[in-house]
DNA sequence: AACATTTTTTTGATCAACCAAAATTCCGGA
DNA sequence: TCCGGAATTTTGGTTGATCAAAAAAATGTT
């Protein structure tokens, strides 16, 4: 069985490739994700690569194999399981669950994640909107949402997704009425001003670019919008 | 913060001093409570001592100090209500979460325990009917219970504890309708055949005095049990 | 009290995970 | 194409947790 560390290294370089949408991910960003030196990211992806989990190339970084994929996801998979349990059952926050789940994900078994799984219902996304994937391994809608930088003035759109855990962050949106589901029109987007605002039921939130990069939403017919 | 692997000697001294009714665990006991070798054991006890978690008396063994035994009854208290939490939200039985609490012992935070706790509404036990310790670091009850090899023939009693926490045990418990709270007659208790015969609502149980002693009750008064 | 048995400690190693700092390699611009 | 800065790897070292086996201390039995 993989080490914690392991787990967590596979976890953190699948994470790399999603984001980056690419293959591979290098030492340097690894290590800052990991916040551990670049020397001891070169030593464990050889480990990696020894273990048949990554295939790692000097100078060029790593590629996750079939079975190290695999581990990564499983990983992703308990991670935000375990974040909705906690949601569900004990009735914590957005901003409470992702540091619990970041410990407890490499502590359960594979029996009591599918337990969990039903116990949920088979759900199909995370408190903060992040895709579960399933038992088999398949990692489906990572893409999924439109960042609310992307979105133009007069755009009506239902909040699906927050690609940032800070917990500091997830209760700034929550005091700004921005839930998961919520709903708002865009009333400013400028790149010059570095600002995005939305009118939110309450009241007019404005997020920074950087923010606002971090909020994915779907775009909403009016209809829809005064039905939720 | 102390490691996993002091929280598991801490907890395991604890365990040692609890059942042997004594302040002091041996090196040997500990040794083959964790499954590890003496020798490492020593070291380790030096490192508890230097840390002012225990105090450590070559050849005689260790005795927690005020600090060490705060952490210990922590880790009793964090697996036990989590042995109830995954009872209560999840269904699992008796004998699937002994194991689960173990590993999940060592990754959840003070305030999740504190909401379970609460979630929970303070409970006084266990699903074995090992009591809770409080928040503070109070352990009471610790001693409650009879073993069921120290009743006689004709006794009217009701199972209260469990103190064996294997999976094929509790299974076997359960299945002859011995759960928690279950009452029985004693038909027999016998030295010279090595067993114990308990009549239960549905079948007549007969147990060997080894199992009897982990198997605890209280004796009833025959109202007290039709009432049940 | 003496000796054999048991228990514990010591010794010498290993392994995983990490760091700092030196050495190497890579890459973009002149 | 060469050079310098950035990224990466290598080197040498530490720490925590472990083991096997040798040495020492404690215990019990006659």
């Amino acid at each position: 069985m993989p080490s914690l560390t392991v787990e967590n290294y596979l976890k953190t370089v699948l994470q790399i490739c999603i984001e980056a949408d690419s293959e591979w991910a290098s030492t340097g960003q690894i290590a800052t994700a990991l916040n551990v030196s670049p020397g001891t990211v070169t030593s464990m992806l050889k480990t990696l690569s020894d273990s048949s989990l990554a295939n790692y190339k000097p100078y060029s970084g790593v590629k996750l194999t079939k079975q190290g994929r695999m581990l990564a996801v499983r990983m992703l998979r308990r991670h935000r399981l375990l974040e909705l349990f906690l949601v569900r059952t004990l009735e914590l926050t957005w901003d409470q669950v992702h540091d619990e789940a970041e410990r407890m994900e490499h502590a359960v078994s594979d029996e009591l994640i599918d337990r969990i799984d039903e116990y949920l219902e088979r759900p199909q996304v995370d408190p903060h909107g992040d895709p579960i994937p399933s038992a088999d391994g398949t990692l489906t809608g990572e893409d999924y949402g439109l960042p609310l930088s992307d979105t133009d003035m007069g755009d009506t759109v239902r909040i699906i997704r927050v690609r940032n855990q800070q917990p500091e962050f997830l209760r700034y949106l929550a005091d700004n009425g921005m839930a998961l589901g919520a709903v708002g029109t865009v009333q400013e987007n400028s790149d010059a001003g570095d600002i995005v605002a939305v009118q939110m039921q309450e009241k007019l939130v404005t997020l920074g670019q950087a923010a606002a990069e971090m909020l994915y939403v779907e775009r909403v017919s009016d209809e829809c919008s005064r039905a939720v």
